[in-house]
Order: C-alpha cells, then sequence, then structure tokens
DNA sequence: TTGACATATTCCCGTATCGGAATATTATTA
DNA sequence: TAATAATATTCCGATACGGGAATATGTCAA
C-alpha cells in the first residue's frame, strides 16, 4: 500500500507548507482570488490552482465566483479537527509551564525573603 | 520538485494514520516497546519500526534502551507547533459555538417566559 | 560461543506527490 | 463572433512514499 492521498483528509491536506501558507493568506477572513494568491506566494498559477483543488476537496476552502475570478475563502472550522487532536496533548507542555511557573515563583519569594 | 518528506516536519510526520495512532498509543504516558506496538496495531514488525523512525526523527517519541527492548515515549511538546498553529483559528469555531449558545439562551428565555 | 529474541535496515513494487509546460475551460469585453 | 482574461486540467519527470520480504544488527541467556 502506499501513502494516503492527501486528498484523503485535512491533516494530509495541511502537510503541505504551501498550503498551510494558503490557509494563512486566507486566515483574514476575507476571499481572495486565485491571481491574487498566485502574486503573494510567487508561485505558478497552475501549482496555486492544483493546491487550492486540494483544499476544496477536504473542504478547507471555498470558492464563490466574482466575475471571471473565483475568490477563495477560509472554511476554518474544517480545521477544528486537527486543533481537536492536537489538543488531547496539551497537558504534556502545560504541565511543563506549569513547572516552570512554580519555578520562577519559588524564586521570587527566596529573593523576597533575602531583602 | 517533488513532495516534502515526511522527516521535514512536524505536519508530515502526524500527516500518516499509522503514526498518528502510534502517537495515540504512547499518550498514556508510560513507555512501550516495540513488540507491544506492533500486537496493539496488527502491523507487520518493520512498518511499525519505520513509523517509529520518522516520528523518532521530527522528535515526536524517544527511545529507551531496556536490556534487548527499545521503549518509546512520546515527546508530545513537540506536537505543540501544531497545536499552536491550528489555534490560530480558533476564533472561527468559538464564534460558531457562541452563536449557537447565544440562539439556545435565546429559546431557554422564550420558554421561560411561556410558562 | 551458540542460539533465541527484539529491533532496525535494505531492497523492491505500485502508487502518489509537487511543480512545470502546455492546453482546455469559462467568463468577459469589443 | 472573436479576442482576451482568469482559472482549471492534463501530461510529464523526478522523487518519495508505505508496506512486504528478506536480512542485518544488537542484546541477552545458556
Amino acid at each position: 500500500m502506499s501513502r494516503a492521498a492527501t486528498t484523503s483528509d485535512v491533516f494530509n491536506a495541511i502537510a503541505e507548507p504551501r498550503r498551510r501558507e494558503i490557509i494563512g493568506l486566507l486566515a483574514g477572513g476575507q476571499a481572495r482570488s486565485v491571481n491574487d494568491l498566485v502574486e503573494a506566494m510567487g508561485l505558478a498559477q497552475p501549482a496555486v490552482s492544483k493546491h487550492l483543488g486540494v483544499l476544496r476537496e477536504v473542504g478547507v476552502v471555498s470558492v464563490q465566483q466574482d466575475g471571471q475570478r473565483r475568490l477563495y475563502s477560509l472554511n476554518a472550522s474544517e480545521l477544528k479537527a486537527v486543533h481537536d487532536w492536537a489538543s488531547q496533548f496539551e497537558r504534556f507542555w502545560s504541565a511543563q509551564v506549569d513547572r516552570i511557573k512554580e519555578r520562577a515563583e519559588r524564586k521570587a519569594a527566596e529573593v523576597a525573603k533575602k531583602n
């Protein structure tokens, strides 16, 4: 068996840096034309269109026709799955943060005691 | 240019479902041997070893020798990047949740008014 | 040392990737 | 209708993937 298709799920879709870049560009909330994205990314138009196709297929992005352009906008709710999955591990590093905070407080208390 | 290597960054590493499965199995916090994972996953040993190799390379997992076994444990802090990236879009769906909550409250108020 | 066990590595195959080039499609304007 | 602009699709080459089979490496125990 080979690698899972990029279009199979969100995790595969966002594995590609250029696609994360597109998502970032659309994170402002306003729709952008393909050419707009092409210029912003310095990538050829077909390449951008293909990335948009993948994002469209997994539902991360949606299109809206505007004359002879196509305006793409972010459908961020589709990224919730990724957030939820990652949140599962939040306790690991938040515990670390807590420990650091605790240590800092102890240190501050010691300094206060000295003076 | 070809596809980015799986080992290039965490996003690529977690794109593969089997690797997310491994991460899930190690999320309990205790280290697990390769054979343990092999049995839990129903996948051949070389395949599991290779996935572990990828996760090791990006730092999501670390090894500890234990006799003739190798115990793998999760290094969840490496997943923080994914969480942080996804958090950037949290406002999109939390706004949605707020709207749903608001509507529910309005409805509850109406019902209360009726009775 | 020899044998058994646990794990990693190599090689191979079928498949999918990404980007470039060329072309097709769709929408607008003259 | 013809020409032009915006975008999508197809084909290609180089590359990497994931899994299976076979093999190598490493570790212990007798």
